[in-house]
DNA sequence: GGAATTCTCTGACTAAAGTCAGATAATGTT
DNA sequence: AACATTATCTGACTTTAGTCAGAGAATTCC
């Protein structure tokens, strides 16, 4: 556990050594820092002043003089937003999109001067250990938290959940032949849903309901297409699982189809074993149920 | 090419918000950055100012204030050296470990706030991943030069090379006994020998002397046991492949002892041959030989 | 229609970070 | 001993980055 420590620290130490250098290439530019940014957000993701104000955490008033700065050396047009008169709509001028293009040739020269050095073997190995880190943070980066399944959020959840379904059943699916959509069965004190999110948007979700007294039930374990791969779908279900101990529940079970194999490789993989079906949801083959 | 590129980039930008976080918690500790960075780095690695000045790249005045500054906070005791009155000492007070001893909790803090969210083998795969880009990084910011086989660098490591053959062979090793040392075969215009350095530390070196019109010589190929596992050896190896095939040799060769099976496998990997013996060095058992 | 809210802008600040030109004292060089 | 060099310090300065309190216009809410 030190060790790993270590490591971490170590690996923010050398890797912000070379982030320094990134800023460097910025400031180069005979450029502060902050309008540079600024310039590259906008002809990045673009947006309004309000958008890029969020995005980048900047002071108003802060924001309206860089903005006022980089207009007047021509780089970017500020003009009322058609739709809100308040709102300024920015946009890059001819010469903001070349230093915009600048400095993406600078970030890439950057990176590939990072990987000039080495050959084709240890490129390839680096690169695959860069997307491991970043794979891995983002999947730090994930919040779980128990809230109503009324939010905005965990409806939106539920409807791709239901979209998902409906598009890998061979019979497509009607939530409510699987049981009344009923999201009171979700609400504490006996039931909890829970909404994944990686940087504000939401990701995945499950519910628990009580079946009987020593019994949960999981339902509605979803996550986003985007999200796979960073073990949200285990940490989910450990959650739900938590919470149902919390609850005093002796045992969770849950209901899947035949068609969701990696559904099932996962409750096998945590320690859930099949057994006889404990409804008559027609979309279900498979019952599964885990002592906690 | 590309897509490692932007593999590297996309690194960056999710790594550098990270240690952007890092940066607040420093600030969080109701002193500047610049103080902060200064007492972290005296902590650490101690020295004196002008040591300090080189390791931060600061401005000889800035740093004499901040210094001004953490010794009217107790942090520091600045006093002059015994050996040069001009050069200034650095000391920690016992508030100024306690201080240092903050800063390490908080950078520990943040790597377990990094680590927390993941299960125990994700923790594993990013310490890995993490380990692996470090260890990357640090070859590619080796630098390998050509100069004089008598300048202190390479001296140095002919001598480590000398002393770890003499450590690994069940006889010893007499460098006379191989042939007589003799510097001159390694200068330009016939010869070159080369140094690798990492941050400024030499780490490893590699010779090449001409054996006739055709055919280069390979010798004193040596790199450090702290930089083993970079890949060094071979770039090593390629760069004085090239240095020959730039003075028109059309073969290089190499002798070595059994004993040093790692370089073996090596010279194998790179398409080097065995060959009968081309001379008569008493610790060679393996003769190779490589067509440019 | 009036009040509350939102978005942006301006003026007036501050702190941090850094630069530059000497001054001073110690040390090297010849 | 004279001169050059080095390490540090001080004063005076600038730039960058940011904060805060309103003001004014547009929009939303009731």
């Amino acid at each position: 556990m030190l060790n790993q420590i270590d490591q971490v620290r170590r690996f923010n130490r050398i890797v912000s050594q070379r982030a320094g250098t990134l800023d460097q290439s910025y400031l180069g530019q005979g450029r502060p820092l902050g309008e540079a940014r600024l310039l590259f957000e906008v002809g990045h993701d673009g947006g309004n002043a309000r958008e890029l104000r969020d995005r980048l955490g900047l002071d108003s008033g802060y924001l309206s003089r860089l903005l006022r700065a980089l207009e007047s050396q021509g780089m970017i047009v500020v003009t009322p937003s058609q739709a809100d008169r308040r709102v300024r709509d920015i946009r890059l001028t001819q010469a903001g999109t070349a230093q915009v293009e600048t400095y993406d040739r600078l970030s890439d020269d950057l990176a590939s001067s990072i990987l000039a050095p080495l050959d084709e073997r240890q490129k390839a190995k680096l690169v695959e250990a860069m997307a491991q880190v970043e794979r891995l943070y983002r999947a730090a980066a994930v919040t779980v938290s128990a809230e109503s399944p009324a939010t905005a959020d965990a409806r939106a959840c539920v409807d791709l959940y239901i979209r998902e379904l409906n598009q890998r059943f061979d019979t497509g699916y009607d939530p409510d032949t699987a049981g009344p959509l009923d999201d009171s069965e979700f609400l504490p004190p006996d039931g909890v849903f829970v909404v994944a999110r990686l940087d504000g948007k939401a990701i995945g979700c499950g519910g628990l309901k009580r079946l009987d007294f020593q019994t949960g039930e999981i339902k509605r374990l979803w996550v986003s297409p985007e999200a796979r791969g960073l073990g949200l779908g285990r940490r989910l279900l450990n959650e739900l699982e938590a919470l149902a101990r919390q609850r005093g529940m002796a045992k969770v079970c849950l209901d899947t189809s035949g068609t969701l194999t990696e559904a099932q490789a996962l409750y096998h993989a945590q320690g859930y074993v099949e057994v006889a079906p404990y409804n008559d949801n027609p979309y279900a083959q498979h019952w599964f149920e885990k002592r906690l």
